[in-house]
DNA sequence: AACAATTATATCGCTTGCGACATTAAAAGA
DNA sequence: TCTTTTAATGTCGCAAGCGATATAATTGTT
């Protein structure tokens, strides 16, 4: 076999999926004690943004769909983080929004980009060549949601 | 809330987790055919290097622990991709190896990286800028991987 | 040889992702 | 208004991932 683009070594894809899965588990550590997944969290991160949110636009911004979101949401609100009332204007909506519980992680959450940040960096060089994907990611991301159907 | 830090324009980890997400779903179209999901994808990109592997290999290339691995390879055989036979001097192992329906689908799997980079690639120029990540997701992942326990 | 530590594989339980499909409500068109 | 289309949410089923734990075989140590 000596297709040489069909070798693990020149897979970009392979190299996005096992940083995406080394990435969360060095979440781990800081969202454990929170009682948190990373796909919660993030929910939290867009809530914290802006509180009060339909499923959709949350998922919008997640680029996850409504088949991930609900079972997603339902397991939160059963953790007591958020709450899920009927829009007023829209009865099809769910308004997702923080409790008191969701609300106040917040300030622990805090210090998780940085302690990221250090736990992943070896030096600032490489620390600044990571950091300099991100542009390509973003056009990556664009591209690839083009294509999506 | 107005940590920059903790938004989620700002993570990394978030862009990561989209862009690899989307490229598994970008593979859809030309992996459906073959009937393989991307991980199992990921397998027979290992054996067609080098066919008749333990699984501990095999998880170590792909950086996937037993507990994934052996649920997935199970799927593998039943779809009569590869067999899992007992190993000869050490009897802990399983080999993997592949079956001529396994070894069959290298041939169609052939065009896929090219047709991957031509559905993602916007121009040349992005293509450039895509793939120079490369060298900065290869020391991120060297880096996921020593703070990995 | 006897025992302890390590290694390879496996199982269980839970959370994600996501394709396929269903339901209900709002919006758009005739 | 009535009908069609679209949008928002939800359910179901299945394949990953992975922490925790179990089992058996191999290796290392007295």
């Amino acid at each position: 076999m000596d297709n040489e683009q069909l070798k693990l070594e020149n897979q970009l894809c392979f190299r996005l999926y096992s940083a995406s899965r080394l990435m969360m588990g060095a979440y781990h550590p800081y969202l454990d004690p929170l009682g948190l997944t990373y796909p919660q969290y993030l929910v939290l991160l867009v809530l914290w943004e802006q509180d009060k949110q339909p499923v959709c636009d949350i998922g919008k911004r997640l680029l996850l769909d409504t088949n991930t979101m609900t079972p997603l949401l339902q397991r939160m609100e059963k953790a007591g983080l958020i709450t899920r009332t009927r829009g007023k204007e829209d009865t099809r909506q769910r308004i997702v929004s923080l409790t008191k519980q969701g609300e106040a992680l917040y300030e622990q959450a805090q210090h998780i980009p940085e302690s990221m940040t250090k736990a992943v960096m070896a030096s600032e060089e490489e620390l600044k060549q990571i950091l300099q994907m991100i542009p390509s990611l973003d056009k990556l991301i664009e591209e690839l949601m083009k294509i999506k159907n």
